[in-house]
DNA sequence: ATGCCGGGTCCTACCCGA
């Protein structure tokens, strides 16, 4: 089984980048995040001709998430567990499929709004890691994919990359990202890549790519049974070769 | 150490990302 996670900086200018991508990558599950619109602006046609079936957590301008995936699934929530109901933010969407349960996030930033974006970022973490313990309890399967906006150590970022204090790396966020590792789950990629530059992610601005001044921000996490299924996970670094390509690459996670 | 790029939107100057 392959689980796949995207930040696609906007589905709509992207669409033919994804389909593309289904094609060649072929996976079972895809998460996206930053679709950039609301549900009825998703492109879903495109994806369902290739047998994907979408679902939107859809927002105008800014977040939303969406999984596209042709494998039989449901979806069982479309926000954080114990955010307040007047949060808009589209950043949470969580499936069952394959008798599994996989959450595909995009977790807040925090470096705008000062002090109040970065205490959103926290807080979100906190109910993130709640939620990751009330399924793991349960014994549940578990994949939690998607865009962290976490640098969970310094050999996630290039030298320079990133500013002391940058809401990625600041140690009150790597502790966040710990917290899910100390309730049990493994980190994919490192699992199998211990070591060296696995980044996800390279700034549009001053030629980030091409001096691979990247970062290490898009993750899965693994509860114990499903890590003993893994195979291979790897960022899809070809993407970012191509025409107009979005600043984060897939991040493909296979289990046997 | 922002705002060099590239999305978005009250369509066009400005907000946001990481």
């Amino acid at each position: 089984m392959k689980i796949a996670t995207w930040n696609v900086n906007s589905i709509r200018q992207r669409e033919s980048h994804v389909r593309g991508w289904l094609e060649r990558v072929q996976p079972d599950i895809l998460f996206l995040q930053e679709i950039k619109c609301e549900a009825a602006q998703f492109p879903a046609a495109g994806f369902e001709a290739l047998g994907y079936r979408a679902e939107i957590v859809g927002q105008k301008a800014y977040n939303g998430v969406a999984v596209l995936a042709r494998v039989p699934f449901e979806v069982t929530h479309r926000a954080l567990p114990g955010l307040p109901e007047d949060d808009a933010q589209a950043r949470y969407i969580e499936v069952v499929a394959g008798g599994l349960t996989a959450i595909g996030i995009y977790l807040p930033n925090g470096n705008s709004r000062g002090e109040e974006g970065y205490a959103y970022k926290l807080a979100w973490m906190d109910l993130l890691a709640e939620r990751a313990r009330v399924l793991l309890e349960a014994d549940t399967p578990l994949i939690v994919t998607g865009d962290f906006n976490v640098c969970p150590t310094d050999e996630d970022l290039s030298p320079g990359a990133l500013t002391p204090g940058d809401a990625l790396l600041r140690p009150e966020t790597r502790a966040r990202f710990r917290k899910m590792l100390w309730l049990g789950m493994t980190d994919a990629i490192r699992a199998l890549h211990p070591h060296g530059r696995m980044f996800t992610f390279w700034d549009y601005q001053a030629a980030a790519w091409e001096r691979d001044s990247g970062l290490r921000i898009d993750h899965a996490l693994l509860s114990a049974d499903l890590a003993e299924r893994l195979v291979s996970a790897m960022p899809d670094r070809e993407e970012r070769n191509l025409a107009q390509p979005s600043d984060h690459v897939p991040v493909v996670v296979e289990l046997a």
